[in-house]
DNA sequence: AATGAATGAGGCTTCATTCAT
DNA sequence: AATGAATGAAGCCTCATTCAT
């Protein structure tokens, strides 16, 4: 049953969300989904697997969304916008993420998983693509690595309102505060 | 004997940093202490106790040097020094760094041992009396944000060379990269 | 299976008695039960809660039996049964009995299965119905605290053969030199 | 120095009748005597010796007055003296009693210093003298298991207020009920 | 006479996982 | 497909006791 398996995939990323990978455990996990502990195994095999299972799917679900921008964008809005977008995603999944980063640093993850390389390679992709469609000759790598810092600095420094709650206004002067030291 | 402390101390980080609190386990630590499991407990009385005096020691040991800078230093040269030097405590430390952010993400660290506020709030700090000694009127706190966010990409993010690896001159291209698009 | 269960509880209830709750080891109990010391935690949970399912067994099984009397039994059968009924019960579970002593002094068992009060009050109804029956005037308590003394003293003070293990007669005569004390 | 022996003994005995013999931890009496936890163990060499220690300490400061009477005591005058006196002292040592009756049973207790034994031998040896002074032919040895288990019943079946806090008059009357029923 | 330092042994409990139905 | 029953391994911590000063 497609159920069941859903049950525990929500309940797993509930609960290895709220306490990390070797914090959480399998009994937690199935009573969450209403489930024997012994199914978890029967379908995932592995409270490792399960884990794995579980992240990829988060990171399908929430973070694969691939960035795109006009061709004729300045340079400018494409920074705001990107960031924007970024800022954005981090900070509806700010849980997640956290734990993420927390899991990739300790080494659960398995390579293809690091997450922090998933949002950075996003991110400097699409900044070489600018780059190249718009023939500037800036270090797009530096670049890079620039907008992944502020991003994981959203992540993991204290912070006030979280940027998906402020308003669009407030948004852009946010935003702006970044663009107008780093473009230009 | 202050001896038996020290090995204690000295083993506790050492496997801390390498599997982080939950997986490390106290056997191991006494093995590695070449102590009696016992003697920990005496001396510290709660894993969860070692591990936030190894990390206080750690801390003090290794991150809590005062920034300086002389009065009359240029802005460039300002940003560029901050740089240099915390990209080179962060690179000598990695390990070590990782671990806290990792802890830090996971709630596993107490209050005012919260890694990154740290090395976010002493850089912040520099960006500001910088600021005001020479008038600037530019947001402090975005470029505290940005100086932030660069190190934490040099903690998690994947790198080449370790930065205290490089050469003077190597590190002095590096570090322009950054001056270039922060610095007007 | 029913199977296990009851063989956990058997051991326990064997060993508790040997040793009181605090000297008895889940290990040993284990052991005895032929089951592996999780299957305890499994099926009780906590030693404590073993304990106490453990007592709660053993009252229910041997001392929760009610005492009847014809009607019109004389006052002196009615001590004689009464008390024969009850020196059979605690000769027969004599080990059980000074357990239970021994851990309600000890304030380890649960308010509801303070056994001296279990023994004592069911003597106490026995007698306040037998007065009320035969409309004596005497002053039931005070007989209640005799009979409950006698009880006890048989559990606690030194003795010489056990009572069940006396031939009839031997009953028979032993009762009745408390008779002639307290009955008239 | 017979200071830190006393404080040791005074120490230990307020820790084992709290807690009895092997919930007692040499650390929390080494604690509370304000003594190095060593310093138990040059003075007594034992765990167990010290418990054994103070518990003869208790008995012969608590329980081994000598019951005295005078020879042309009535029977009934006598049997209220010797239950008011022996009621006093339990009550008035109600902890310290519980504590030895639980031990007692538990077989903590060294054969020689079995408190039942002692509190039963010393009133049955009272009866004794009385009855051969009186030349009664009584069975002085029933009246010695009543008179020990009405002793018995006070340390542990549930009361109401404790005798040695009631006035003379509420003692005379509660005794005399006793003696209505034991004697004539 | 007194103690700080150290420890072997063991206790209760939890965890991920397998077995049998 | 699902689960109740069972477990080996291991973790944190505590206890009575010895050693060296």
């Amino acid at each position: 049953m497609k159920d069941k398996t859903d049950q525990i995939i929500k309940a797993s990323i509930s609960v290895f969300v709220k306490k990390g990978y070797i914090a959480s455990t399998t009994k937690e996990i199935a009573l969450k989904a209403n489930v024997a502990e012994v199914t978890l195994y029967r379908k995932f095999g592995t409270k490792k697997n399960l884990f794995e299972f579980s992240v990829k799917s988060i990171t399908d679900d929430k973070f694969s969304s691939v960035l795109e921008f006009k061709e004729e964008i300045s340079t400018s809005d494409f920074f705001g916008q990107l960031l924007d977008n970024r800022l954005q995603v981090i900070s509806k999944n700010i849980s997640v993420v956290k734990m993420l980063i927390s899991e990739s640093l300790a080494g659960n993850l398995p390579k293809d998983l690091k997450f922090t390389h998933v949002i950075f390679e996003n991110v400097s992709l699409a900044i070489k693509q600018h780059f190249s469609i718009k023939k500037l000759n800036g270090d797009y790598q530096t670049y890079s690595k620039i907008i992944g810092g502020i991003l994981l600095g959203h992540a993991i420094l204290p912070n006030g309102k979280s940027y998906h709650k402020l308003n669009q206004q407030e948004k852009e002067e946010y935003i702006n505060k970044y663009l107008e030291i780093i473009v230009k």
